[in-house]
DNA sequence: CCTATATCGTA
DNA sequence: GTACGATATAGGA
């Protein structure tokens, strides 16, 4: 808040005719709270529901109750102070059961104080008082001086105040409440509102009352006997045996509420009433307090009435999410064990003091403190040894756990030993299938001393199995796998990778070695030590038992501090809805879709492989031919030296390296003038690849008892959210080309059944028209035109109809562009066309679309200002080098960043649609199965008989996916069909 | 034997 | 121009 824009105070004299507007700050924040739906700010999380509310209602206050003719000439919020005042003298349990206010408005009462100024109002607090006496005090001055009074609340406790010239006004629900609204609900008039408090008691504040006597009755004996005195007096007479005793019994409990209840009306003020004239709204002033808010919509209604060009204001920078990430960064410096010494950002939270923050930071560096030591772990060879560590981790409720096996693939892996980690330097190691050191031929056997793996599962399956047992591991859905095969369903649990992604994706890895290292300081036995690496590695079963234990125990150890140190930050760092909705329910999702797999028919592979062999020999040939000499086809730098050096085409660039570069678009180039060898080299590389990647390897990944190809899915691996896959990776199978297709087509369904394929169309163009709010492009989407079409005719002026392929050609390759946050040397290259014309595209599509500009400009402020940017969804994807002095790497890492928001975003939303598809098929009765998920598309498995309802239950979970966390106004639009084949059903 | 590079498959 | 992973080649160990 800038204090050279507050003008000094003006005295204005309360007078006849004026109208006060007194505010009941207080109360209105918590109707506003509970009223509104949550609403955090966009950057940073902070939440800000409360304050949105109250903004928004003062303003309608200033400006259309203005317009509706009702004039404030004055004005003030009024707060209550602290939680004592007078009233806690007269009875020590007055408003004693209140409960503390909820985690996520606290932050909000300073914010709203701000915002009071920052509309130029008075906001007034005092001492021993609550609002409601001030609010009473103000009305009673008014009055006297002639004035009108508008108290805008809807508390019963200020219904005293309504007289001839007072109302109240309750902007939520819309209507005022007067006399007649009073008597209504009490069923006296204002005057006597007191009395009947009195009697009736208020459960809420605490205010004792007469037992037995609610609204109802104290009405009727107000009505009777005029005033509470006069009915203690006269309590003898009254009929009801009860009613009469009470009376008489509390008499004095109701003379103490008739005080708690009445208000003050002398209150000594601080600030007179004329002070309190109503002062002209500073457009700049409150735009750069909602522009820190991140209120779009109110801080465009704010510059429209005020005239201020909202572009030149500056959001306040004591208030933004920078601001407040400053304070955080402080913390987490601390955490990462910087030097950085924390600093107090006024207005918020103490990072310092018991704040969750705070409290992540102490408990990090507690954790680093304790060393690690070997001497608690134990090698468990007996069942009774067994249970007992089952017993200490159910008492303790939480455990960490990690399998040994004999394979990184946990479709092929058996289980070796599983350890456990109760406490810092407590943890175990339970061998189960540990053979000697021999090459296999004469030491077959399982070593002795180890627990029979079914026993061993056996007795731990109902701790890892018990709602009340927090498992944690890394990497949990390698475990969780494993343990399903063996009839496990492992749960509730975390996962100390995934948490470590939510909190850093692009901060560095999530593996644990490397988490170890940051957060503990500890340096873990490696797994190559263990197990040799090179010709000299060992599957895990033969490596000793000790050895084994130690890093095995030591793993566990490992995992549950790395627990304790992450675990506290998700909330500290208001990620925890992330790591909830986003990360942990894919475990059991993709493990579940990883260990169905999908069938591959392999007589097609083959016949493809020895077409595309032959068809390459023969190109190969020809190519040697025509290069006058063998070489490498396969070799960039022989080719290079071909083309270039011996051949001397035109054209040559270098790469990095500084040999010839080769890649497509160069060859197809030189194709296109006319050279006929790089066509051919092309042709030759393409069936290269499909055979090398595709047809020769798939059939090495089916699983010899499955026959079905598994994939690995990876959920930490990209710095947006999206997955990866991988061994094989079924998220490149081929599409594009007729020779590719052909790759697809051979990814079938049993027999019995059908794939179907459903995928978002054009997801990420859409969000892009949502989050950057772009009217054009959301209407398109609503009205389903073409959005390229649309973007050409908008750009070249040439109408949709009849419009030439090759420009909505170029319009789609922008498009494209945008999301990729665009480069005039990048869209050259993508169009074949000169830089300075890709440039000249760009300025244009930005005149069209200046929303788009304003996008990715803010886009690249927010991620410099906090080097992260996030999702619709909450999702933080980090850039720490977005402010890195070399240009290059500063671009690159802008156009990252304006891609991930929308990328990222694309990503949140189809994992919410797999979390929930699962569960919907269930609820459906239908028993497809999903089995693939690539970026934008999800592949199911189903039954021939029940195509159609899991077509319309597929789409609906994905185009409704976004709620009810985020409502999109741009449709969201799912393409899904059912065939034989991969091929068929996309 | 391991790693970097170039290329190319997908969204 | 974004995000990935797999492959072959090439070169240093």
């Amino acid at each position: 808040m800038s204090d050279t824009l507050a003008p000094a105070i003006v005295s204005r004299p309360v007078q006849k005719g004026d109208h006060v507007f007194l505010v009941d700050g207080s109360s209105y924040i918590f109707r506003a709270y509970h009223a509104l739906p949550p609403l955090t700010r966009k950057s940073d999380g902070l939440p800000v529901g409360a304050v949105a509310g109250f903004c928004n209602m003062l303003w309608r206050l200033l400006k259309e109750a203005n317009e509706a003719g009702v004039k404030p000439t004055h004005l003030a919020v009024i707060f209550d102070h602290s939680a004592t005042t007078f009233r806690n003298a007269l009875y020590d349990k007055y408003k004693a059961q209140r409960p503390e206010p909820p985690e996520d408005l606290r932050p909000q009462f300073a914010l709203i104080r701000q915002a009071v100024g920052a509309f130029n109002v008075p906001s007034i607090e005092m001492e021993g008082f609550e609002a409601d006496d001030l609010i009473a005090t103000y009305t009673k001055q008014a009055v006297a001086a002639g004035a009108d009074v508008t108290i805008v609340a809807s508390d019963k406790d200020l219904m005293q105040l309504i007289e001839p010239g007072v109302i109240m006004l309750d902007t939520m629900k819309g209507k005022t409440i007067g006399r007649d609204e009073v008597i209504e609900k009490f069923g006296v008039p204002p005057e006597k509102v007191v009395d009947v408090q009195a009697l009736a008691g208020d459960s809420v504040d605490n205010i004792p009352g007469v037992p037995g006597i609610g609204v109802k009755t104290a009405a009727q004996l107000i009505e009777t006997y005029g005033d509470l005195e006069t009915l203690l007096a006269r309590a003898e007479e009254i009929k009801q045996p009860k009613r009469r005793e009470a009376l008489i019994a509390h008499a004095e409990m109701a003379r103490i509420s008739m005080q708690l209840v009445t208000l003050d009306r002398d209150v000594p003020l601080d600030e007179p009433i004329d002070r309190l004239g109503v002062r002209p709204i500073i457009g700049e002033q409150l735009i750069s307090f909602l522009k820190a808010m991140e209120f779009t919509t109110l801080t465009g209604r704010v510059a429209a009435a005020t005239g201020v060009e909202s572009g030149g204001v500056e959001a306040d920078g004591a208030l933004t999410a920078r601001a407040r990430e400053a304070g955080r960064a402080a913390t987490a410096a601390s955490l990462f064990g910087s030097q950085a010494t924390p600093q107090q950002q006024p207005g918020f939270e103490d990072i310092g003091g018991l704040t969750p923050s705070g409290l992540a930071a102490a408990r990090a560096s507690a954790i680093k403190a304790i060393p690690f030591s070997h001497s608690g772990y134990e090698t468990i060879r007996t069942e009774e040894r067994l249970w007992a560590w089952i017993a200490r981790a159910t008492e303790l409720g939480v455990v960490a756990i990690d399998t040994e096996t004999t394979s990184l693939d946990p479709m092929q892996a058996e289980l070796v030993g599983i350890s456990l980690a109760v406490a810092p330097n407590e943890a175990c190691y339970i061998p189960l299938a540990h053979r000697g050191e021999g090459d296999g031929l004469f030491t077959e056997g399982l070593l002795p001393d180890q627990l029979d793996i079914r026993v061993a599962i056996a007795l731990l399956k109902p701790m890892l199995e018990d709602r009340a047992v927090l498992k944690v591991a890394q990497n949990l859905k390698y475990d969780w796998l494993m343990l399903a095969r063996h009839g496990i369903d492992t749960a509730p649990f975390d996962d100390t990778m995934l948490i470590s992604y939510v909190l850093d994706a692009g901060r560095g890895v999530h593996a644990m070695d490397p988490l170890s290292e940051r957060w503990l300081g500890h340096k873990p036995i490696s797994f190559d030590d263990v197990t040799g690496k090179g010709k000299a590695r060992v599957t895990f079963d033969r490596v000793p038992i000790e050895r084994a234990s130690e890093y095995a125990a030591e793993d566990a150890d490992v995992t549950l501090r790395l627990w304790q140190v992450l675990k506290p930050r998700l909330a500290a760092e208001g990620m925890s809805t992330v790591y909830e909705t986003l990360e942990r329910p894919m475990i059991p999702v993709l493990a579940s879709m990883e260990r169905r797999g999908i069938s591959i028919d392999r007589a097609i592979l083959s016949r493809l492989s020895g077409e595309f062999a032959q068809k390459a020999g023969a190109l190969e040939a020809e190519i040697q031919e025509i290069a006058g000499q063998p070489f490498n086809v396969g070799s960039p730098k022989q080719l290079g030296d071909i083309l270039f050096g011996v051949m001397g085409m035109p054209g040559g660039s270098k790469t990095a390296t500084g040999a010839w570069a080769t890649g497509a678009s160069i060859l197809e180039d030189l194709a296109e003038q006319g050279y006929e060898l790089p066509q051919k080299i092309l042709d030759w590389r393409q069936l290269s690849k499909l055979r090398s990647t595709y047809t020769d390897a798939l059939p090495g990944y089916v699983h010899p008892e499955t026959k079905r190809v598994h994939t690995s899915y990876a959920l930490a691996a990209t710095t947006t959210g999206r997955l990866s896959s991988s061994e094989p990776n079924l998220q490149n199978i081929p599409v594009r080309t007729e020779a590719g297709r052909k790759i697809r087509a051979a990814f079938i369904a049993d027999p019995g059944h059908k794939l179907v394929s459903a995928d978002y169309s054009q997801i990420e163009l859409r969000l892009l028209a949502e989050i950057a709010d772009i009217p054009q492009l959301k209407h398109a989407f609503a009205e389903g035109i073409d959005i390229h079409a649309l973007t050409a005719s908008e750009m070249f002026g040439v109408p949709v109809e009849g419009m030439p392929s090759e420009v909505r050609r170029r319009a789609k390759a922008i498009n494209f562009g945008i999301i990729y946050g665009i480069s005039a040397f990048g869209l050259a290259n993508q169009l074949s066309i000169a830089r300075e014309e890709a440039g000249a595209y760009i300025k244009r599509y930005f005149e069209r679309f200046p929303g788009i500009r304003d996008y990715m400009e803010e886009t690249k402020r927010i991620c410099r200002d906090l080097g992260y940017v996030t999702t619709l969804f909450g999702r933080r994807c980090h850039y720490p080098e977005i402010a890195s002095k070399n240009a290059s790497i500063r671009a690159f890492n802008e156009r990252a960043a304006i891609n991930a928001r929308l990328q990222g975003t694309a990503a949140d939303i189809i994992r919410r649609a797999m979390v929930r598809v699962e569960p919907a098929l269930e609820e459906a009765g239908l028993n497809a199965r999903m089995l693939l998920q690539v970026h934008d598309e999800l592949i199911f498995e189903v039954p021939e008989a029940e195509i159609e309802p899991t077509l319309a239950l597929v789409t609906r979970v994905m185009e409704n996916a976004p709620t009810p966390a985020v409502s999109l106004s741009v449709p969201l639009n799912v393409d899904a069909r059912a065939a034989d084949n991969w091929d068929e059903a996309h």
